[in-house]
DNA sequence: TATCGTTGTGATAACGGTAACATCTGCAGC
DNA sequence: GCTGCAGATGTTACCGTTATCACAACGATA
């Protein structure tokens, strides 16, 4: 005699409970809820009934176990001070269990392409997905490997689509653009520009988007007026000190991120100018660091918690159609936001 | 004949193949790896030696699936610009992790008592184990309402030790002491101070500490050099300045936190006080808001994401042993660190 | 010496789904 | 009439882990 053993958790209901129910067999009622394989019209509606009378929730870790794909999926960060590193993580967190499926972080501080051979190699073991932000993203070795190795990957805020590479981003030249035309909308003709780092390729966009904004108001660009910062703190301060030494002063300094904007109000501030009355000053991506300076920074708004939520379903979704030959890449641009605080005035007619 | 259907997810190391490996059975594994159960030392050592040549790591979904318990451990936070949010949540990922749980985020933005409770209640049906940073961690609503839904929960950088509830902290008190002795022995006299967010049992003791040294100096702590803060930037603005404006002006000013820090040197360099020749300038966490300000700050560390770890280990442990009636209430405190950078000098003799 | 409780280990059957396969219907095409 | 194929449904096996039971070895207790 064969004893029966229930270890059931008690309340929850499952398939088999709907399948009881709606008097069909539990692969069915599998069919009609997640959508796939033929049921006939009358069969459904039947079951979506007993659905909505047993208020049935599938189980994610059934589901999960039960399906061929694993789907860790993985996001490596390197730059563990990042001001957006907490959005990131809170939208990417969200998404992930939104999707049920599990988060596994990496942080890489790789120096050699070697080392980051090795990593990529690594990693391709242990998820199924995988989320890069910058500067990650822009390291050809990492992404070669990633993809030799059959894994699909998101690249997250990078300056532009790469070929092979699906990405979520914000069109930085757009914004840069708007940015600028608004600060020549305020009546400025002298804006400092400081540029992010090289190695990132939004760096270039944003700082193409300041020109093209120029050239269209008939302005040259001025060598005198562009610097070369690295989107830390430190070149900020450097980067607009070298702007504020010129004879004739910017009169509006747009730096490519809010920590060099933030460095930049700092100098200012020591120099004893009053920002915005004597130097407007503008950043990029809306982070922390806008609203922790006075005054508040007029910056544009990355959403970086949502471009890390598409980042993770647009993984999954790559995920479940691993069979299907054609890899399916996808540039997602979502919108900007331009968004006006306190750190911008016209500049002062004297 | 029967047909043998795989449909293995290829990569993935299961228990089976660390048993295969160890000579041992799938079961014992388990034995060794969720450490309930007897195991005889000889077993554990070559099943963790398996484990670890297989980098094994253990399914979630199954997991949950076989187990009662569903070990999804929540994290709540109110604050979403705090800025040690990135580094909480990278500690608490990378824990979660490593203890092969589920980490769910929730973010509560609640104003009455009452719904702090609905909130609660809906929390305690969908974890099994929650971590409390400030300021929810000092809502008795909210710490009895899951503890009386048989929660565990762990208060995380609280300001003191709450009766039934495990915690894991640093010593505010001993920290500011050091860090208000430290800016006596550089020869500073007329110390200012900025308190945090009175709802936050930590600003009380960050608070204590430094009348304490004072006390130990044989300086009277001064009401005229101490004033109300939130721990917002903004808050640092109107408090640094109000103390700025006294007569006898404080040589240094220690506040709470860093960002009230760094609204105090952006009021200082806008009257022209050079930091810190002019007027030292000290805060509390070390987040990323230290070293972005000129000059950098000398502040206090607290790991957060190291606490984040201890805390989602203590909560796991107390859920594995939650048949034993006696509930275990742990107060754990780790070290700080006193983190000296630029922001300090000896006062000007003049 | 017989009985018991503790320790250590393994076999088996769940957990709640879904993939793969089998079956059965009806209808188009030769 | 027979074949073939798509629609509709059911059966079976399996995903990776753990709860439960079974059992053996051992020392302690009666």
């Amino acid at each position: 005699m064969v004893k029966k053993v229930v270890r059931r958790k008690g309340d929850a209901t499952t398939i088999h409970d709907v399948a009881r129910r709606a008097g069909k067999s539990p692969m069915t009622v599998s069919r009609v809820v997640s959508g796939n394989g033929y049921v006939s019209e009358d069969t459904r509606a039947v079951v979506m009934q007993a659905v909505r009378e047993l208020n049935y929730q599938p189980n994610h870790a059934a589901r999960s176990l039960a399906g061929a794909q694993s789907m860790r999926i993985a996001l490596v960060y390197s730059n563990p001070s990042s001001s957006y590193l907490s959005e990131l993580l809170v939208g990417a967190l969200e998404g992930a269990s939104r999707m049920a499926t599990q988060l596994v972080l990496e942080s890489w501080h790789s120096v050699t392409p070697n080392a980051e051979r090795a990593a990529a190699r690594k990693l391709a073991k242990n998820a199924s997905g995988v989320i890069l932000p910058p500067p990650l993203c822009e390291s050809r070795v990492i992404t070669a490997e990633l993809l030799a190795a059959g894994i699909p990957v998101v690249a997250l805020a990078s300056g532009k689509f790469h070929e092979h590479l699906s990405c979520v981003r914000v069109d930085d030249f757009r914004a840069s653009h708007e940015m600028t035309a608004y600060l020549l909308s305020q009546g400025h003709t002298r804006i400092g520009f400081i540029k992010g780092d090289p190695n990132q390729t939004a760096s270039a966009r944003r700082f193409e988007g300041y020109v093209a904004a120029l050239n269209e108001a008939g302005q040259a660009p001025d060598p005198a007026y562009i610097q070369q910062g690295h989107f830390t703190y430190r070149s900020g301060l450097e980067a607009s000190e070298a702007l504020l030494n010129r004879k004739r002063r910017p009169t509006a300094i747009f730096a490519s991120n809010d920590d060099m904007a933030s460095a930049t109000i700092s100098v200012a501030h020591r120099r004893g100018m009053d920002v915005p009355r004597d130097l407007s000053v503008v950043g990029f991506d809306d982070t922390h660091a806008a609203t922790a300076v006075w005054p508040e920074l007029t910056t544009v708004r990355q959403p970086i918690a949502a471009m890390a939520q598409s980042a993770i379903e647009l993984l999954m979704r790559s995920l479940r159609n691993k069979d299907k030959s054609t890899r399916v890449v996808i540039d997602h641009v979502v919108a900007h936001q331009l968004v006006k605080r306190d750190s911008v005035a016209a500049p002062s007619t004297k």
